[in-house]
DNA sequence: GCTAAACTTGGAACCGGTTCCACAGACGCC
DNA sequence: GGCGTCTGTGGAACCGGTTCCAAGTTTAGC
């Protein structure tokens, strides 16, 4: 049976009320109380349950953090700087990973009950108004990464800006004809981080005069062999492009792989820019 | 305020125990009330709270899961198995990532007391007598995964056999020459995967009388980076290997960066063998 | 020496569920 | 009609902490 504070308020000769302060350091107690409380804890190896604590505050002591496909490698990074926060603190980290909408439909229910989760990190899903709601009246606080919602704290990633950055770094090179390789415009989860490269891309076009041909916009599933695919469809046009823009670093190593295929050397005969600078990219220097 | 089950009692006109019945499927409930209380539910919108289920059940419906490093590709995958089952069930999956020996130590002593997980899954970790005996008389079953102890189940990797098959792979390729890169022999965690791998290529090696030259093992922190260094210094040698052997494809990535920064070709001027088999690695056509 | 204030302490109530026990009523059987 | 059994239900006790309140003791002030 394992040790309670009941069982360390009768050996110590004390109340129960008494050994709660010390374990919680209320200095309403005096110093000899103190210690010989704390010598029947060391004694009796008591360790206060935590679930009968979260109970007791109302608190349950532990952030949830939902993401999408949270083997990608930008996920990966973000949960490594969530959890280390997390260890220096009281809390426990509770990871829910998203990979079909049902699941992210389950995940977005069940933590807007109370006493599920103290709060909320969200990774790249966009939550409807009613998920929304539901977390409010629940009293849950939600912070967003990735994503966004009017009424809630969110930390995103200027898509449009970086896809106007590497294109305008593509121009400047010189080349004109610059495709794209992105996400489908509608995912899944309505991923919107593709759209919006690609958006910030028409931007830098637009500004520099250079006009877009409709036949260099691929899209297809997220990887590096669909985009192998879409780049030899690129490659494959009577007037191929100089230079491929690919919406994540994923989907370029697609891309030099099937430039690769052919024989064509890159960065000469072939420019190719990602996004997200994993840690890969520097190895296969891949302009990021 | 939230809704308690008292809440859904008063207003559905019964006890307590009957809308805990009807929370549970318990068959001991006529259909005529066990509607009516379900109706009442739906209204109010009422969710039972998972910390005072706990608490009344003595389980806390999570399952803990300490990592090393759990960045690392072959960790990645490991966690998303394990949340892959965790997701169907009723349990919560809880991270521990571990970065630092006195993190470890930390999170098992920690785990280790009644009422924090209901089990404990621990990736690459080597826990010691004491850590075992502290989880036992806690009663916390726990299952090791790629590390191993006498009174514990694990699931380890053969290391010695996937040295040794990949030595003789190397062999049957006609090398003699042949070197190998990885972790340091003391690590601070105590791996012995790279120590293994090494074993069973000496192994190998001997069952094909081939004379191992001690220059020809190096080792050093695990990464690509240091792995390009070491790979430099073997290539510097007076009679540099033919073979390279690397510990894990993290390492083998090293090791052909540095071939492709003398213009060596691999494989035809050295060949290079991985572990792991990570994603990349048949991106970069890593043998592994 | 008396009173008020400050310090300690014990213990009941509470957090919100589950479960066991007691009991009422229906039913079957002879 | 009497008795035993079965079904359905209410509610107290319990899980193991925290906290508030009351009360006892000490200290300070005059």
């Amino acid at each position: 049976m394992p040790v309670t504070i009941y069982d360390v308020a009768k050996e110590a000769g004390v109340g129960v009320g008494t050994v709660s302060r010390v374990l919680n350091n209320n200095p309403r107690v005096s110093n000899e109380t103190r210690q010989r409380v704390s010598q029947v804890i060391e004694r009796l190896n008591f360790h206060p349950s935590p679930i009968a604590q979260r109970l007791s505050l109302r608190k349950t002591l532990s952030i949830g953090v939902l993401a999408v496909y949270f083997t990608r490698p930008s996920v990966v990074e973000r949960l490594r700087g969530i959890e280390s926060v997390i260890a220096d603190s009281e809390y426990d980290l509770m990871v829910y990973n998203v990979e079909t909408p049902s699941r992210r439909d389950e995940c977005f229910r069940s933590t807007a009950s109370a006493n599920r989760v103290d709060g909320l990190i969200v990774i790249s899903l966009a939550p409807a108004d009613e998920d929304v709601g539901r977390w409010a009246s629940a009293g849950v606080p939600v912070v967003l990464v990735d994503t966004s919602h009017p009424t809630l704290p969110c930390i995103i990633v200027d898509d449009i800006g970086g896809g106007y950055s590497a294109t305008e770094h593509l121009i400047k090179l010189g080349h004109t004809n610059i495709a794209f390789i992105g996400d489908p415009i509608h995912t899944a989860f309505n991923f919107h981080s593709s759209r919006d490269r690609f958006e910030g891309m028409c931007r830098a076009l637009k500004d520099h005069n250079i006009a877009f041909n409709p036949e260099y916009h691929q899209s297809g599933e997220h990887g590096r062999e669909p985009a192998r695919l879409l780049a030899h469809r690129l490659l494959d046009l009577d007037d191929p492009p100089t230079a491929i823009f690919a919406a994540s670093d994923t989907q370029a190593f697609g891309v030099l792989q099937a430039a690769k295929e052919r024989g064509i050397q890159v960065p000469d005969e072939l420019s190719v820019i990602g996004y997200d600078d994993v840690e890969m990219a520097e190895f296969l220097n891949l302009t990021t």
